[in-house]
DNA sequence: CTGAAAGCGCTTACAG
DNA sequence: CTGAAAGCGCTTACAG
């Protein structure tokens, strides 16, 4: 069972003799360089193929200073989320070459930011995918400035000319939400918004402030409450918004998360949804479709901004705007209805 | 941005150099091996820490012919569960200078086993860890054994003397999950089994079995219903069940996405949990602390088992037997509780 | 216990 | 458009 066992691999010298070229045509060909007759590509393509040749990616990191290595750093609680990016910027290192190394990071942690250091001069990344919350954290972008690493940020609360950004409209998407919940008549819709003061909270919490201006509908500062997008916080702030002498018939949270805490604070008091009241989230989790009644909610497009952001690293082009934004969706689902009559 | 604007890296024989020794003493001390003196190694480890080095891993894997790379190969549709997984192999992985690199592989998509294939071949890892329901597809474990990639499963569903196999005691997880419902006075307890004819999914059956049999209550086989471990496939198992004339008081589902499709069937026929019927699933995932009432489950120790297998990879040691148990908890939340009195 | 030499399999830099 | 030589930074195999 030892690697002893597996037959001597095919290298390039292999390729070129049986090509009758020289190991650096090869290595034209197979990098895609320019300057091979097209007769000779054909040539070694096939011997290439015939050999069944796979080039030995330690022996090309080693040569060429690349690793071939995109490292995806996340620091995200939801499990979801996390592998949906993964995906994403797997199917671009897969038509690209190149590897995905995913690495949890905790920048609070006492030796986070130490460890980051060590992964970067240790595994060597050519390129690094950043995800939320750690695309916010300045230490963390500014250890990756100082050694240099190219990076992509997903969703990132402020995008500057200077990195790649993929986002959708946040503000737009969270406004859009609240109009469907308007367009059922509803005017006392709170919110359950993230920790105050949190940079990439603050478009949807815009958003909303925003739907209900449009609406003419005076924004009642004691309607938000916050969380920090667990469920317990969802619930605690619910339960805090139930307690009010006027009771919202609507709870947009800002998170799925905190809208099931939301939904299960007001079961727990024996609420109907969608009959009493309304409960919206973000995001489109699996938790999103799982619980009773389904919730109405936001899918951002996950996957696809972690693709674009993969493949901006690994096909640079200066001539695109750093910024990109992709479309979201709303989905409607049983959590939320017209608001009761009574 | 470059990589060309980081500082030439520091190399070994920077460290010799500053060491006053030879190369060669530095791959010694770095690697562990014996035959240094005990002051040699000091200085070499100061010189080291002093000039920062980080050996090149592309030149470690070109001369040594190993990649350091153990890949977690997964097909798992829960992302907690890979997350899991993955996290346990990483503390495993960075106490021993290896990266984890995780690969979805789809045995059953058109060119899936292909690109397993492909994969060995490019990121050459050196050895492979398969969590179910991989670790059960006879084609990837033959494809892994002609490649001589040694690996580990978890939760394999039949263990054999020829390979590493981290698990729990499905069965017994089982039993005792069901005799805590026999406890609170329930008779008529159904369960939501995975696929027929799935070895993986027999043993928690078994469990379900024994438990009915050790305390006399006489198996109805028209209490069993089968899912394929989605939430849907729970709820229309459940709906199943609820609709005979005899109808269970208790339904254990084989896991928690199916228990909450079975708590969603439930509330929907407007049954109130527990008062009127109890729900139990097994894994503890999120979702099971997440839905209102939280479910009664049981956890496994899915990360302790991944860094076990990987720590075996690593380190091998051919007198250990091949596999190792752990140990489970059985949780008790609020949505199980004593059989209704009428 | 220690080290000098060769080599891993590619790409870079250069020459033609 | 093509190739011979050198070199990337380590470890292996060998010698002492």
């Amino acid at each position: 069972m030892s690697l002893s066992h597996r037959p001597r691999a095919v290298t390039i010298d292999d390729v070129a003799e049986k090509a009758g070229v020289s190991a650096k045509t090869v290595s034209r060909v197979l990098n895609n360089e320019p300057n091979v007759r097209d007769t000779k590509r054909k040539i070694v393509m096939e011997a290439s193929r015939a050999l069944g040749y796979r080039p030995n990616p330690a022996a090309r990191s080693l040569a060429g200073s690349k690793s071939f290595l995109l490292a995806h750093l996340h620091d995200n609680p939801v499990p979801e989320y996390v592998a949906a990016t993964n995906e994403g910027i797997y199917t671009a290192c897969r038509d690209n070459g190149y590897f995905l190394l995913p690495q949890r990071i905790e920048p609070d942690a006492a030796d986070g930011l130490d460890r980051l250091q060590a992964f970067l001069f240790t595994a060597r990344p050519d390129a690094v995918i950043l995800t939320p919350p750690l695309c916010d954290n300045e230490q963390v972008i500014s250890i990756l400035e100082h050694a240099g690493v190219p990076h992509a940020s997903l969703s990132a609360a402020q995008s500057t000319s200077a990195r790649h950004v993929l986002r959708h409209d946040e503000h737009l998407a969270a406004r859009k939400l609240v109009e469907h919940l308007i367009h059922q008549g509803h005017r006392d819709i709170a919110m359950i918004a993230g920790p105050e003061g949190h940079k990439a909270a603050s478009a949807r919490f815009d958003g909303y402030m925003n739907a209900l201006e449009l609406a003419g509908i005076h924004p009642e500062t004691t309607l938000v409450e916050h969380g920090d997008y667990t469920m317990r916080s969802g619930l605690e702030a619910a339960q805090r918004l139930l307690a009010r002498a006027k009771r919202p018939t609507a709870i947009f949270a800002a998170n799925d998360d905190m809208a099931v805490g939301a939904l299960t604070a007001s079961l727990a008091l024996g609420l109907r949804i969608p009959e009493d009241i309304s409960i919206a989230g973000y995001d489109d989790t699996r938790l999103a479709s799982a619980v009773w009644p389904p919730l109405t909610t936001i899918r951002q497009p996950v996957s696809e901004m972690a693709c674009r952001a993969a493949e901006r690293l690994m096909q640079p082009d200066d001539n695109q705007p750093r910024e990109e934004v992709l479309a979201f969706d709303l989905i409607v689902r049983a959590s939320t209805g017209p608001v009761p009559t009574s």
